[in-house]
RNA sequence: GGUGGCGUAGCCAAGUGGUAAGGCCAGAGUCUGCAAAACUCUUAUUCGUCGGUUCGAUUCCGACCGCCACCUCCA
């Protein structure tokens, strides 16, 4: 299993330092907003990778951090007339639920960093105490020539940071590149007490220390989206490493962004598409599909054209497996010979894998479910029955590989009241067959036509009718 | 200015030093009382342009053109 390490911008073996678990941090939302659709892109991607590495037979801790105190916060909260405490709590809240109906699991632990101050302060004591930060005016800066490696993730030299430097440069700061930890509260303020005053975390010292607390001083995976590579990731390997002595993240993985009419989806650029919004207009299957259609370090744009394009794919992919459902469990215990359908099946399977070991390669990885799709139906055409149990191979391949990605939801049909429905609608197509059989064309249409208005298709095949919900 | 990425059929998008996955759309067909749906088949001698290396390059190297991003908060 290979994944893309950005750190030294190469395609590198996984081997997890404890070989029981898999660590991995992924950098979460400042709440001051509902997410959007760039947000949801990286969300989704380390719950892929998550749910892979659990079909591979891993055990993960996840964890994954609310950043619940920050300068937009508080603006915004003073915007609207909230305190900053109610609107993170409000947003992070929004947060979980967005995460949950995109079909994301829930991290292993999710940290707020106003829970975390003590852990950042004593992180913060530390680098005093090792000569590599400062205090003025009841804030601590990190003294970046202290860390010979900074600049390593983001391969970036001194002088290159300094010429770029489009930032104000506070004069206080010893060196322009030095970065606060601590700020020193400002009147009306959320703040903490601490060795240096009253005062609130900054961000980058934040996920150091939740990370570490929550996963150890080093960690296998650390994922975010590729803007974060700097300065906060290299922020954060700086304090971390400096601290502690040790590597503080072994593979870095940054998601490209989403964009929409070729730009970045950003707050700032006041073009972005709100998940919940989106939720709104396409099954979260859809979504998913969309968003892993192209390979996670690639730009992706948002369009509705794409959407629909995702929305055509998954009907292929839904067709095939209502197809297939009913043959599920019927495996031949005496099996005989492998058959070309049987073969495809195990093809898939391990193009799947093989995908997904080379740095989680979803696009190709959706490749190979499609092709088995293909042969699937193919085998439909010119089968005698006598494939039941090479059909229920391949629904159990095919759902077990779409779960990964989560892009079949095999509960959506569960319900009380499906099996009454289902008998109903079953009475209605027998009484409709007879009419046919009558050439009673007015009943039939009609018995057809008002189901369409209760959003229920018949589709008269060879083998009889059948029917979908359509949406 | 520094750093990194991208440019593959009408559209989206994988990929490899040996001759281009998959999806959408389109065209044809099968099924059908009609329709819808579904399914099948077809669709890139070619991978931004120009050079170079090679028996052979879309894939490696160089130049150029175009686009994007980071260097400031943003996943």
């Amino acid at each position: 299993m290979k994944i893309y390490n950005s750190l030294n911008r190469q395609l590198e073996d996984f081997v997890p330092l404890n070989h029981e678990q898999v660590s991995i941090y992924s950098c979460g939302p400042t709440v001051y907003d509902y997410i959007h659709m760039g947000n949801a892109r990286t969300a989704l991607v380390t719950d892929i990778i998550r749910r892979y590495l659990v079909y591979r037979g891993y055990k993960v801790k996840l964890v994954q951090n609310l950043t619940d105190i920050d300068d937009k916060i508080i603006n915004r909260a003073a915007e609207l007339g909230v305190s900053a405490k109610q609107l993170a709590h409000q947003n992070g809240e929004a947060f979980f639920e967005d995460s949950q109906r995109l079909g994301i699991h829930p991290a292993d632990v999710h940290p707020k960093a106003t829970e975390h101050i003590p852990e950042m302060i004593s992180l913060i004591q530390t680098l005093i105490d090792k000569g590599a930060a400062y205090v003025i005016d009841g804030s601590v800066y990190y003294r970046v020539n202290q860390f010979a490696e900074y600049g390593k993730l983001s391969n970036r030299k001194p002088e290159d940071l300094l010429a770029g430097a489009r930032v104000e440069i506070d004069e206080r700061k010893e060196d322009p590149r030095d970065f606060d930890m601590w700020k020193a509260a400002k009147p009306g303020e959320p703040s903490w007490d601490s060795p240096w005053g009253k005062g609130r975390p900054g961000w980058h010292i934040e996920c150091s220390a939740m990370a570490m607390k929550h996963l150890g001083k080093t960690i296998d995976i650390h994922a975010g989206g590729e803007d974060l590579r700097f300065p906060h990731h290299e922020n954060e390997i700086a304090q971390s490493e400096l601290a502690t002595g040790h590597t503080f993240a072994r593979y870095w993985m940054h998601v490209a962004f989403l964009k929409i009419d070729g730009k970045r989806m950003g707050k700032s650029e006041q073009n972005f598409i709100l998940l919940r919004d989106a939720l709104d207009h396409y099954p979260t299957e859809v979504i998913r599909h969309f968003l892993i259609s192209a390979h996670y370090r690639h730009p992706l744009d948002y369009n509705p054209e794409s959407l629909a394009k995702s929305e055509g794919a998954l009907r292929r992919l839904n067709n095939c497996l209502d197809a297939l459902k009913k043959y599920d469990g019927q495996v031949d215990a005496n099996e005989t010979g492998v058959s070309p359908l049987q073969e495809a099946v195990e093809t898939m399977k391990s193009r799947f894998t093989d995908a997904m070991d080379t740095d989680f390669n979803t696009a190709q990885a959706l490749g190979a479910i499609f092709t088995l799709v293909s042969e699937v139906n193919r085998s439909f055409t010119t089968s005698n029955g006598a494939d039941a149990p090479v059909f229920a191979q391949a629904y159990q391949a095919l759902t077990e590989t779409c779960e990964v990605l989560g892009i079949y939801n095999m509960d959506a049909q569960d319900g009380n009241d499906v099996e009454q429905r289902d008998q109903l609608i079953a009475l209605l197509l027998d009484i409709r067959q007879e009419a046919r059989s009558r050439k009673d064309w007015d009943t039939s249409d009609k018995i057809r036509d008002s189901l369409k208005e209760l959003n229920i298709e018949i589709q008269d095949t060879r083998d009889g009718a059948t029917w979908k919900i359509i949406s």
